[in-house]
DNA sequence: TGTTGACTTCGAGCGCACTCGAAGGCGTAT
DNA sequence: ATACGCCTTCGAGTGCGCTCGAAGTCAACA
């Protein structure tokens, strides 16, 4: 038997709010959610678009581009709009490629400066972004996504 | 013999505008320039600097977490302060880290669902980033750091 | 019948990182 | 003498991605 959810219940399992899930829908990046007596019931294949979406926003695609490959979904699957999907991922996939690299080399000369500094001074460093120290300076809250 | 530069000049060497520089420097991102008859001179120090932030900027680095940086930077290399540098940028390294492997993990979803996508339809995809196609949708203007 | 949850539309506000422009002044080079 | 480049301060505006609250409606459940 396949789950139906509430508002409430999806914006748990999402973590996000009801009133993004809304928002989201409004501006098109989720389709509209089919409603039973005008409440919308979020289904599995709604959950697995939104988990989608989610991924690429969390990669830093940007709402634009999410709300485009939107589009290209619903406007279905002709010729033209599969290329137009493959072309659009493959694009950010090549972007991503790229921060990657940046990243990698900041890695690297970070570290080197770590390390001198370490060399100067004891050790005693967080190594896990999930486990912040107990008492440190505060990272400024740019944690801004509320969940997740 | 060193170089200096002109506010002008340092600003088409960093990408940055004078007025983006000006306000770096009033926000503490970067240390109060030496002035010639009131005007900004940037040294080599200061150029050396300017890279360095932008380096961190362009790994996604906040500027409150670069802020805190620089001024712990100014408040000189007592052995607490260059642990506590030492610390910050672990933090962040350990932060990208995190990315970095979403990122892999996504790329590897990605080039999954692109690969399907192209057996059902032919090639026809840009590889580099730099390299925009000719003709194409047009990815949003999330390219918003002017420069760089 | 009343509480709950959800619905709609609207509009304001926020944090980030700029970005721009105006106004008025100063120092140096031609 | 005048133009140029820079200075300062101020304040407003931009785009992104939410985030919140208010107001009023409606349907299901106990």
């Amino acid at each position: 038997m396949p789950t139906f959810l509430s508002i409430r219940e999806a914006a748990l399992a999402t973590g996000l709010t009801a009133h993004t899930l809304r928002y989201y829908e409004q501006i098109g990046l989720i389709d509209p959610v089919p409603r039973r007596s005008g409440q919308r019931v979020y289904g599995e294949p709604e959950m697995a678009w939104i988990e989608f979406v989610l991924r690429l926003r969390g990669t830093g695609m940007s709402m634009r581009d999410i709300q485009v490959y939107a589009e290209l979904r619903r406007a279905g699957e002709t010729p033209e709009n599969v290329r137009l999907k493959g072309d659009l991922l493959a694009r950010h996939a090549a972007h991503m490629r790229g921060e990657l690299q940046r990243l990698t080399e900041t890695i690297a000369r970070l570290d080197e400066k770590i390390a001198l500094y370490r060399s100067f001074y004891g050790q005693s460093v967080p190594e896990s972004p999930e486990e912040p120290p107990v008492v440190a300076i505060p990272l400024s809250p740019s944690n801004r996504r509320r969940h997740a």
